[in-house]
DNA sequence: AGTATGACATAGC
DNA sequence: AGCTATGCCATAC
């Protein structure tokens, strides 16, 4: 398993209405300092990857976002059903996916 | 093939 | 409590 191939496994299997971060998915992956690595790879995600429901440690995506871009983000997370603060960030502490085992109810 | 940078995060000062 | 420096893997030049 490569460590794109785990990083998009993880996003892949966040729930809707759910967000986590960079450095979640980093560690879920092996490294917490894959942190660069998830980005990257989010980069270069291919199109059906829910990477709008990765948000980097402040709750908010980056202003590289393409090619939606920071709006479109708010509003995909807004119709996932994940709160937003008055910050104009995710609620984290409320939509926080701490990782597989968070909605993992048989992942065998 | 090697250097530099990156959609970030953590640790030290 | 805020800023600087470092770490990691992959992509781009």
């Amino acid at each position: 398993m490569d460590t794109f191939a785990r990083i998009y496994a993880l996003t892949a299997q966040i729930p809707p209405g759910r967000v986590t971060t960079y450095g979640q998915l980093a560690r879920l992956a092996g490294n917490p300092r894959l942190s660069r690595i998830v980005g990257c790879a989010m980069h270069a995600a291919p199109a059906g990857l829910p990477c709008h429901r990765v948000v980097n440690r402040l709750g908010g995506l980056c202003d590289a976002f393409a090619p939606t871009g920071r709006d479109s983000h708010r509003l995909l997370l807004e119709q996932e059903g994940v709160p937003f603060r008055p910050d104009g960030r995710v609620d984290l502490a409320r939509c926080m996916w701490y990782g597989p085992e968070d909605s993992a109810p048989g992942q065998d």
